[in-house]
DNA sequence: TCTATATATGAACAATTATTCATATGTTGA
DNA sequence: TCAACATATGAATAATTGTTCATATATAGA
């Protein structure tokens, strides 16, 4: 049972002052909920694709489709999830609508990863 | 049929030059495929939280599992998954393991997402 | 070596999620 | 208004993943 578990622990490795201090420091539950939502939508290869495509050039969702190999609804839906998080923004131009990254944080984020990755 | 819809489209839509140009300055598919994998990592808010909490202190599995109440198999599972990403180490001291952050992108990475959430 | 404690890990289950298919909505030109 | 095309979206399915439970491994002290 995790509250025995937690209760035996104490007596003998848990180091209260420095667990007081951490928990004075760390954000709210929603924002930790946020944060991790919002990386979630970087976590899935199709989407980081996405991006690296619209780091180059704006392009609509046919072009998309085309460029990675996927069927436009796959694309489609892959790009509301990235609207929503605000990653991406569409632009519509007669029948076509022409996505492009919505700021840089996009970028800066996906290079420290790259970066972490390469190091 | 996919093949069928991307047919059709190129007649009308498609714009080559451009998708050519972005083809050739997209990673290869592993280091997509890596990216996403890494940002899969930070992309669950009960390895954010503990992020966030080695952010201000180097804890025992036993401590994160208290500051996190959450039992510690669970937080042994989320540690490795962390450790096998490179984001944080583990320090043996007798029974304890100690971890810590591994090194600034992890900071950085998340600063950039909380700036994003903000904006 | 035996016991107690801390951590790690395999298997199972529940929940989440990416893709596909079918279809709806929006736009243009006739 | 109708036909053709581009995009969006709901439902279903398959695959992935986080947590729990049970148990294994590692360390320290008697």
């Amino acid at each position: 049972m995790a509250i025995e578990e937690i209760e035996r622990c104490e007596d003998f490795c848990i180091h209260e002052e420095r667990i007081k201090k951490v928990n004075e420091k760390l954000p709210d539950e929603n924002e930790l909920y946020d944060i991790a939502e919002l990386f979630k939508v970087f976590g899935d290869s199709t989407r980081i694709r996405i991006l690296y495509v619209l780091f180059e050039s704006e392009l609509c969702v046919c072009d998309l489709a085309q460029t990675l190999n996927m069927n436009q609804s796959a694309i489609s839906h892959q790009l509301k999830i990235l609207k929503q998080a605000k990653l991406v923004t569409g632009r519509r131009e007669g029948k076509s609508v022409f996505y492009s990254l919505a700021d840089d944080h996009v970028r800066t984020i996906i290079d420290q990863g790259r970066e972490h990755i390469e190091e």
